[in-house]
DNA sequence: TTCTGATTTAAACAAATGATTAAAACAGAA
DNA sequence: TTCTGTTTTAATCATTTGTTTAAATCAGAA
């Protein structure tokens, strides 16, 4: 029997393959990424990839599963509790958001670049049948916010919240930054969102 | 002579293949567009591309200083007229990029997937010592925006803007959202956003 | 220890891929 | 027309790439 290993230098050969496969399949494309690069990335034989995974195809999709999972994961508990208000949800997932995506910068490209308007995930519906979005709703009958499609309050949330990671780039070629410059960017983002957001719900 | 050709079903190979490479490394990854596929999507025969461009490597450059200038190039004039105030420039800013997005999609998440912190482009610096960023510098001393790094402004120009275009698939699997359904969520923006840019201005 | 099935390895394979070659077709000048 | 340089073509090449194979190694059971 070999498995449940603990240690982390005795990893199974599945688990080094499924490791070097997130980490290369989230930073570069399907097709920039050799099965060659994975095996060297996870120090085991080639063949045990297509031994283990059958197919470079048949990894990518559990890298795919695994991303999706921890980019919506996170969230959908957030969005769905009923004790909690609108302001204090946003202040949640900006804070949560932002937490993530400072350990997984790549993250977002991952799953932008890999959702097809096709891909058929296991969030299918998830934001619109969310409580957040009864709220909002509610919130907009009642006069409380500017009317509009719903959809966009949402939107505006996770576009001021994961765009800075998706642009990080772009931003510190154009106004010429450091990494150290780029983090109090965001660091003052974390406190601001959601002052913004408030403020837009004041919109009329 | 065979140059500077007008009509378009006798446009020099050279044009078709740039036009060919252009749609396939917009829509795709450069590893995942094969010179094949290059070939026949132009309609030429496979040496022609070396034979003009030397090497897959050279045409994606050109494609790829394309498709900045296109992103880019079309704010520089807004953005550095003297003429107009912040929120008049943030109005015609929003409104361009959602013009050129609705035609070309797929343009944000190429310059995001494609910008390395190592590129050089002709951009650098090119917001930092815009007149805007100097508008919004010297409205922040002046009490009339709150206290903020300017930077973060333009970010949240940018962020409400943009994004909506690369989360597309996203929004639309996880609203349940068709076609006609997103552009009215994306005309919505058009008229919303520099009005919540404003509200956002007057947080304290 | 021997036996058995799972794991690992080096080598090989076939297809795909970027690039080159040499000959053919073409267009305009003389 | 003939000649000259440019453009286009089909064929070929050398590598790369995903996958398979068959043998070797290993771990635990009997």
């Amino acid at each position: 029997m070999k498995t449940a290993k603990t240690k982390k230098s005795e990893e199974s050969a599945e688990q080094k393959i499924i490791e070097a496969a997130r980490k290369l399949f989230t930073e570069k494309s399907f097709d920039a990424v050799k099965t060659r690069d994975i095996a060297n990335e996870a120090g085991i034989n080639l063949a045990l990839l297509n031994y283990y995974f059958r197919s470079k195809e048949k990894l990518f999709e559990i890298v795919m599963q695994e991303n999706m999972q921890k980019f919506f994961q996170s969230i959908v508990g957030i969005i769905n509790d009923e004790e909690t208000t609108i302001r204090e949800k946003v202040e949640l997932l900006v804070n949560r958001y932002i937490d993530m995506l400072l350990n997984s910068p790549e993250l977002p490209i991952f799953v932008m670049s890999n959702i097809k308007s096709s891909t058929r995930t296991q969030f299918q519906g998830r934001f619109r049948d969310s409580f957040l979005m009864k709220q909002v709703q509610k919130a907009i009958k009642k006069g409380k916010m500017p009317d509009m499609n719903p959809v966009n309050f949402m939107l505006n949330v996770v576009s001021l919240t994961i765009f800075p990671f998706i642009g990080k780039p772009m931003i510190k070629n154009s106004h010429n930054m450091d990494d150290k410059q780029f983090l109090e960017l965001i660091e003052e983002r974390r406190t601001l969102v959601p002052k913004w957001i408030d403020a837009m719900m004041k919109v009329k």
